[in-house]
This record gives structure tokens, C-alpha cells and sequence, in this order.
DNA sequence: GATGAATGAGTCTTCATTCAT
DNA sequence: TATGAATGAAGACTCATTCAT
């Protein structure tokens, strides 16, 4: 009846973009609905394609899961391991850095709520939390081992117990990354000022480290 | 009043008794299986009731939920400042006992599953997020902020940002325990040593604090 | 509005007759569309319950496959097994009662309509094979074994190989009720005479294995 | 005629030979998994084609299990009569020759997965049991009848219902060839010794057949 | 003609919720 | 009140079929 009608195609092939096509969509409702919640239906949607086709993909819903955490968290892994290749200078700088790094392009991120996911699902999902727990906590407490390791061997750090240190030193920021993505979505306290945060958070994990006593707090902080 | 008096009643449980005994096996189930996983039929056999029965008293599985948090978190408030009050000596004495407490009476429980459970349900839950907030971690907050007020005005501390150090110096601890009721319980690092942790924690937050040189670190570890 | 209306209850409790009911509508489900064709939706039509309550009484589609057969075939074993025990006289005679049973009870009912379904299926359902084969076939040979073994102990039967043996005396049978279940319903030789067929089995096969030759055949079947 | 011609075809097996690889692929299919169990995708991959090409050629997956059988079957048919035509001395073994390749030739062999499956299938697809019964079992029928006649005629045999007596000479061949392709597959009885098989099966159809007194049972076997 | 990416209806299974007893 | 049998909507996954390339 209408020729002009029958131009549109019921759908386009598109091989080679689909995958990040349906991560990207995945992590969405992921983040949003958690592992449990999210509705293949709902990927699909938002992916734009059927829900036949994440099955052309990823071989199951865990699968797909996995293919999110290993397209957009490991990707930064190992820039932050470059990052501490490349750096010369004291070691608290480095760390600072490394710190504002990692809130930057993770902890601030839509992929902090993997983060939260994990440690909400992991008790139903064991090979989820087994999964993150090879593939990104291990991983990232590499670097910041090393890092630590290498502030001591200089002398610029005091000796500390670098196996649990790497883990409360980056603690904080994980909890407050972790937080935002839940309770933080819905009462964020009024005044949270968040470069304050990680400037205190850095403070007092150098402060925490180094060998001679902290020379210079900023005098705005002073009661 | 009732000739057939004399036959046994038919259920032996007070009426008042039950939402009490249901709430606690709710308890259980969400804190092993986080919302979504928990069955209202493993609720209802935990606590000794037909499935039927829970409708009795609780609408719905949220409202179950809501339930479960509102009465088990209230009553873990009251507690903690009169150990503050009552404490002489350093204040960085006052803190590791306050760590060692919060673990060994929070942390290390069950209770922190209900940590958990908050972080992982918060989305779906808002007001469940903000109710924790306001009535858990804000007055705990409170507590540690007036222990590190008093020790840098002491002299004892340094001048830290008081506001933001409280979150951070507990974050290690409340991450850790969060981590044991998910993760941590399928795939704990096989070395993980609770003690040392505590103690490699409440050694690096003192050190971040104290306005001398660091002078507890072990012998053994100097390098 | 109506209200007389209201007295049809949505649903009736009856716990003790819900299997048996669900068990017959299994079967007539099974035997019409094979294993995997059979739609649980099906049989929960047939048996006038939803799909839902299946589940309550059985754990899965095998399962109820698997009660199918215990509540229907597996019962016959047993009355063939009693009535091999109460037989007196000729075995020759038992033989030909076995079979002339075997075909009313079995064979010529809807139950054969489950060795086909096996046979069709075992490929892809290797456990429903192995199921069949431990619960039916070798229990049923067992019986025929005993038959054939006492009749060449008392000298009535030559000596045969009884391992085969068994087999091959009970084949035209089974595949005649297999066949009546596929392709004898739709194309029937017109004159299958179903009498004479089974006759014709039991004199061939009482002559293979008599020890004395054949006395009598019936004049009417002479060429 | 066309300018590009000196470029590699891209195709290069000739549109006519493709029909017979799907059949063939197809065939292979059907027999291991069934109808229902057999994937478009597997018959695609195993004749070497996409799964799109299939319904260049076949309207869907029914009509191309009707040309499976259709095209597997047939070629079946044209042999045998001449063997029973050259064949000189006692008809016991000439019975016993045609029972030995009878089971060499077909029910040894995957073809014997085509009774399988047309049984199976059957009840689905009624014509295709109706042209089986036509196409191969009553010419098959007429051959055999064709020697007990001869024997009978000839005194060698007794004289036996012949109409109903070579369907149950041959059911013993033909279950067990249907059975090897179905639960034999998996649960295969450990012992299960195939010459001896067919050795019990020919003495005891012989044995039923014979006028006089059986004089071939092995001497060891005697009591 | 040939491909294979894309579709979407269909099926088993789970479980929160209802209601006859 | 208490029960637990019954419900039915929902979700992961499969696969015959279509169609843009």
C-alpha cells in the first residue's frame, strides 16, 4: 500500500558492534537491577536486539556478567599498573596518584555498582564473587602492594605489615564507592564534599606511611 | 464458657510470640540469601509456621523485609558512649579498644550481614538506605568523631579533618566485615589472619593520627 | 452482583488423589506425544490442575516420567510374578498363560504405548533407558528365565540357550505392541486377526521348544 | 559470456549434489537424536552448509525428514529375491542365510535407525509409517513367506500359520536391531554376545519349524 | 545461490501470593 | 487463627525460521 513503507528492515547485522552493543547495555541494567534482578529482556531492550541474540554472544547470563567485568574493569588494571611503571618521584606522591586515579575511573563510576553487586550477590552466586575476586580485588592489590613495598625498600615509607596494609589503605575508598552506588543514590549527606574526602582519605594513608613526621597540614583544616 | 474446653488447644504458641520468632528467622534467611535469593517457604519452616502464616502478619515479602531491619538494627544503638565516658589514659588506647569492640561485637557477627544486606538492597529499598543512615551509621559516627575532637584537642592527635576522618578510619573495618558475609565466604584468602589484620588496622590508623613519631611499631619490623 | 455466582471455588483441595490423577494424565500425555513432545502444560490441562501444582508433587518432567512407569508397569511384574508361582501342570501351559497376560495387561493397553516412547527416546534420554531397562525389561526376563529354566529342568523344554532365549521368545510380542502403538494406528493390515496372531506365536513358540515333536497343529491352518 | 570469469567460482560443488549431502548429513542426524532432538543447526554443520541453505532446498524440517526417509529407504528394497531364487538344498538354511544377511545388510547397520525412527515418529507423521509398511515391510514379509511356503510345501516344515509366522520369525531380528539403536547405545547388557545371539535365534525358529525332531542342537548342550 | 546474524515463540521451572479447609 | 495445597506470572534458555547482505 505504502511503498515508501517497506524501506525499513526488520533489522540491521551488525556483527562486530554487538558485543560492546550488549556489554554496555548489560552493565546498565546490571548496576541498576543487580546479578538476580536483571532481566535478560530488559539487556536486550536497551541493546536494541532480541533476546535470542545475547544468546548468539555470551553463553548465559553468568557469562555475560563476566564479559562485563572483564571489558570494563580489567581494562583498568593494567593501566594503572603502567601508571606505576612510568612514575619517578617520592613514593606518596605516586600513591596520591594512584589513589585520585582509581576514584576517578572507577570509584566515581556507574563500575563501582559491580563493585557493590558482587558483595551483594557473591553469597547466591559464589562463582561471581570467586570470579571478581581473581579477576579484579587480587589483581589491584598487586599494584598497591608494590607499591608499598617499593616505599619501604627506600626508606620513604616505614615498614608495615604490606599484606593487610593494602587492603586498609584502599579501604576507604572502596566502602565510599560501594556507598554511593546504594544508599548514597537516595540520602547523600547534604554536605559530603567529596574532593575534601580524598584529600583527608590521602592525608591520612601517607601520613600513615611515612617514616618522619607530617610536615605541613593545610591550615584551612585546623579546628 | 466453651464445653470442649478441656481438649487441647490446638496451638500451643502465644499470638504475640510470632512475629517475633518469624522476624528472626527472616532474619537468617535474608542475611544468607539477600533479598531476592531469600524463600518465604525457608523463612516460614525456620521459624516453625506454615507459609500461610507469615501473610498473618507481614503484607509481603518487603514488608517482611522492612521489618526484619527496623527490628534488629534499633536495638544495637544503645550502647558504646559510656565505655567513651568512662575511659582515662591516651586516647589512642580509647581507640583500639573501640575497634576491637566494634569488631568483636558487630563486625565479626551476624549483624554486619545486615550491613550487607542494606548496601545490596538499598537501590530497591531507599528508604531502608536513609533509615540506616540516619539511625546507625550516623550515631556510631558520632561517637568516633568525639574520641578524635578530644585527642587533638589533647595535643595527642594532629589536627586532622575530623569530619571525613571518622568515615575513613572505620572504613577498613566496616569493608572487612561487609566482605566476610559475601565474598569471604566462599573464597577466603587461604593466610587471612583476623588478629593481625586488627592490629596492622589500629596500628597504621594511630600512626595516622598521632603528632609524634610513630613509636609502637614492633622491633621486627624495623627494617 | 450475582450472587449466586460466587460458589464456585477457584480450586479444590484434594492432596490424595492429585498424583494418581496426575499420573494418568501423564500417561495418556506421554504415550500420545512421546517424552519430549509431552507439554507439562499438558498434562496439567489433562489432570485439571495448573502447571504449578505438578511441580508440587513431582520434582520434574523425568520424575514424572519415572512415576508413570513405577505406577503402572512395575505393579504387573509382580502379578506375573505370583502368577508363575501359583502355576501347576505343563509349562508349555504357563508359557502360553504368560504371554496370553502379557498381551491383555501390557501389550495390547496403553502401557506399550511407553516402550515406544523409550525406545524412541533413550538416545536422547539415556536415564530414562537405563531406568526402564533396570525397572522393566530385566525384571520381566527374570520371570521368563525362571519359566524356561524349570521347564528344561522337568525335561518338558529341550535344552536352550535361556539367556537369548528369553529375549527371542518374547520379541514377536513386544514389537507387535510397539508397532500397534506407532505405525498400527494409522495403517492397520485390514485383516490382522489378533487371536490367531497370538495362537500362532504361542504354538511356534512352545515348538521351538518342546523337547517331543509338535502333535497337533489346528487343520484350518493347513495350506 | 561473462567478462569476470576467469575469477575462483565461489561456489564449487554443483547445485545438484547438494540435496543428497543435506539427506545424507540429515540422516545421520535423525538417527542419533530423533526427530524432535535433532538440531537444523547440526544437520547444517555436518553436511557442510549454512543453516539458511537448508530451506533452499526443503520447505522446513518436517519435509525434509519426509525426504530422508523417502530417499534412504528405497534404495533398499531391490535385492534378496534372487538370492532365495538360487538357492539349492534344505530350506532350513536357506532361512538361516537369509536371517544372517538379513541382519549383516540392515539391522546391523545405522539403516536400522530408520525402523527407530519411523516407529518412533510414527504417531507424528502417519504417512511416513503408512509408505514404511508398504514400502519395506511387506516385501520383505513376501520373501520370507515365500520360503516357509517352499518349506512347507516340500515337508521339510511343518505346516504353520504362515501369515502371522514370518513376522514373528524376523521380530526377534528386527527388536533387537531397533534396540541396539536405542538403549542398547547406553546400557548395553554387559555380556551381550551378538553371534550367539543369532545362533539361539535361528535353531529356535528352525527348531519351530521342523517336522522332524531337532537333530542340529550342539551335543554339549544336551542334558 | 549462499550465508549466518537476528528473531521470537515456546518450554521447563521457580516462587510469592491466595484461599478453601 | 493456622494451614498448606493450589495458583499463575515471570524468567532463563533453545531453536526453527527469516532475511539483509
Amino acid at each position: 500500500m505504502q511503498p515508501t513503507e517497506s524501506k525499513a528492515p526488520r533489522w540491521e547485522r551488525r556483527k562486530d558492534a554487538r558485543p560492546g552493543e550488549i556489554i554496555s547495555a548489560a552493565l546498565d541494567v546490571f548496576v541498576e537491577k543487580g546479578y538476580a534482578g536483571a532481566r535478560l529482556d530488559d539487556v536486550a531492550a536497551r541493546a536494541g536486539v532480541s533476546k535470542g541474540t545475547l544468546y548468539l554472544y555470551f553463553e548465559n547470563k553468568e557469562a555475560l556478567f563476566q564479559a562485563v567485568v572483564l571489558e570494563t574493569i580489567v581494562p583498568l588494571l593494567s593501566q594503572g599498573s603502567e601508571a606505576i611503571a612510568r612514575h619517578t618521584g617520592p613514593r606518596s606522591e605516586l600513591l596520591r596518584g594512584f589513589f585520585a586515579d582509581w576514584w576517578e575511573r572507577f570509584g566515581s563510576t556507574k563500575l563501582a555498582g559491580i563493585s557493590k553487586l558482587v558483595i551483594a550477590e557473591a553469597g547466591n552466586f559464589p562463582e561471581l564473587g570467586a570470579f571478581f575476586q581473581r579477576e579484579v580485588v587480587e589483581p589491584s592489590g598487586r599494584l598497591l602492594r608494590q607499591v608499598l613495598e617499593a616505599g619501604i625498600a627506600s626508606g620513604e615509607f616505614r615498614p608495615v605489615d604490606v599484606e593487610y596494609a593494602w587492603r586498609i589503605l584502599q579501604s576507604p575508598l572502596v566502602l565510599a564507592s560501594i556507598w554511593n552506588q546504594s544508599i548514597g543514590k537516595f540520602c547523600q549527606p547534604v554536605d559530603l564534599d567529596l574532593p575534601r574526602f580524598l584529600r583527608a582519605h590521602a592525608d591520612l594513608m601517607v601520613g600513615a606511611l611515612l617514616a618522619a613526621p607530617v610536615a605541613a597540614v593545610p591550615a584551612d583544616l585546623e579546628r
